[in-house]
DNA sequence: TCGCGCATTTAGATCGATCTAAATCGCGGA
DNA sequence: TCCGCGATTTAGATCGATCTAAATGCGCGA
């Protein structure tokens, strides 16, 4: 009768003990896989552990032990689609080290973010992969330093250096991108930045002066928008109707170039032909509109793996010097890059 | 000299209350803000808090208490933006009630599902939101619940009105999409359904089909395809070399309607002047490509707070009644419908 | 002055695992 | 036969909070 299916109180490991015979450290031992343990035991352990639907207890380990196999993520924004893949990768390197992951978004406000930190830190986490909200102050990782908590920076940073970091090499791309629209006649690039203040918009943003610098009498141009697809929609068509307008655009990213894409047709230009255009991050998305969106591409499902790793290594070894861990990224050529007008 | 700020061991709640002059207990009621304690007491344990960098330890209360103040969700696919937008949803109303949230996508593998559940049964889950793998047996839930989890199936349901589900109604918007089409004049009206097994699939079929029988004199059509940019754009392309194919296509979703966008551009027919098209969802890339995609729209961010305050009313009340909660959908009308060619 | 009731505080057991240090078991060599 | 050693196993303390049940303090009416 005290049997009811629907509210068994969950065996612990002394009732496993209790019924393979043996001592609760024994137990303890099997279920941590520990190679002391005799094969006999092992076997009459597991099965009264799956006899009895044995369910490990996370929370009582972690306690004694003071880990908790859990870590955070702190992500700006989840609606991205970009960072949905790198929140994949990232699982996928976590899970199967056998730890759980608590993400939270903070919507690019670095108040919430502080609250997040604080929650996990309650949670006991045993690191951290952060990709900073706009504005966040250097102070933001020199606490969680302080605090001993392992943290790896993704995509962005605000430690410059201080602590490991995993993102991507921003240069690559925008090397080829500017010069290929060189070689296509261009005489005249422009750079649309976002005005969310973070390293990857100023990496991206001196990238392309960089690249710039390395072309003899090639013009540039540099407009801050948000990054919306009304803005971009609305700029595109105030420069459709401006005189002396660069012939191409590099975007902060795709959301940009898609907004400037729309905001061109709108205008009765055609990317391409009338005027060039480059995103960047390579979303699904840049491949559906006509003509399509070239990009520069990388892979945000390793870069996520690479955090995940560079995490667990530093949890591993806290004292281990700090890396940087960089992807490449390439340019993606579609429709909308072509010979310059003029 | 023990005070090496970087491996400062974190202070306990002991601690805490030997610096205030209390007892742990006492200290424990401060943190858990109950009635009992005096004012003063209050001030004078927060303050001894504040001072020593006191940090809540969630695992070591969840211990005795039972509840780990935690909840798991776990997605099919981390990388559609439409169920980032649910996240945030849930994450608000479950974050604003003090618990934490783990997250695992199952790429919609029933396998990889089993697997995060033990995972967070090993983590001491107080409850789970699931959207359930394409495929994934009824006998998915009845486990969860034998084991007494507090469960709410969102988006799809595999339980049937066994357990409480918040998703959308998927008629109110299929109802609107086919009686404008046939306002327009469109007489044979079809519809392309994705070859993943779940509800939702089935749902937005039989709406289809239920709104179909509406009109006197229209022809359906059903095609399957597997919901990617690519086979998508191959149906479009088909379709637009059939003699006698519909003039107007509703599409499961956003992904397989983009792509017929593109397929049906590809081939020279403009959407809204030679074939109608619709989608849902209304993901934002709909208003970009020319001419814009209508969609059926639901509110995501609403859905994934309904389905976070059923899990938080059932793990306060595990006997309350199953409840079937539901956002409306409705048609977004965009250049892609037009009148019928015919 | 005494006793009662209310508000507040507390001691000690407890949750379910891990850790440390020591006990036990077999077996081969002296 | 006894000892020592490696391989296994174990008792008991411990992690940091909550819970229960009981103690304490205080004011007030009898």
């Amino acid at each position: 009768m005290s049997e009811k299916p629907g509210r068994r109180v969950r065996p612990t490991l002394m009732d496993v003990a209790k019924k393979a015979g043996v001592s609760r450290a024994t137990a303890s031992l099997v279920v941590r896989k520990s190679p002391l343990v005799s094969g006999e035991t092992r076997a009459a352990v597991e099965a009264a552990m799956a006899e009895m639907g044995y369910v490990y207890n996370v929370g009582a380990a972690g306690m004694r032990a003071a880990r908790s196999r859990t870590i955070g993520v702190i992500i700006p924004n989840l609606s991205n689609p970009f960072f949905g893949v790198l929140l994949a990768g990232i699982d996928q390197v976590v899970d199967g080290a056998g730890l759980a992951t608590f993400i939270a978004h903070s919507g690019e406000s670095p108040a919430k973010q502080d609250g997040f930190v604080n929650r996990m830190r309650e949670h006991g986490v045993d690191g951290l992969i952060v990709c900073p909200a706009a504005e966040t102050s250097p102070k933001f990782v020199e606490r969680l330093k302080d605090w001993g908590m392992p943290v790896v920076e993704i995509l962005r940073t605000v430690a410059n250096g201080s602590v490991d970091y995993a993102g991507m090499d921003q240069s690559g791309g925008m090397d080829s991108a500017v010069t290929r629209l060189v070689e296509m006649g261009h005489r005249h690039i422009g750079f649309v930045a976002t005005d969310l203040h973070h390293s990857a918009r100023d990496e991206r943003l001196n990238a392309y002066r960089a690249a710039m610098a390395r072309h003899q009498g090639v013009r540039g141009a540099e407009t801050v928008i948000s990054s919306t697809h009304a803005q971009a929609i609305a700029l595109a068509r105030r420069m459709a109707e401006t005189r002396d307008a660069p012939t191409a655009w590099i975007c902060h990213n795709d959301v940009v170039g898609l907004g400037m894409h729309k905001g061109f047709c709108d205008a009765g230009l055609v990317p391409g032909r009338d005027v060039s255009l480059i995103g960047y991050d390579n979303v699904a998305e840049t491949a559906l509109v006509r003509p399509g969106l070239a990009s520069v591409a990388t892979d945000p499902d390793e870069i996520g793996r690479l955090a995940a790793q560079q995490l667990l290594r530093r949890i591993e070894k806290p004292d281990a010097p700090w890396e940087r861990w960089t992807v490449a990224s390439h340019l993606v050529e579609r429709g909308s890059m072509g010979p310059s007008p003029y």
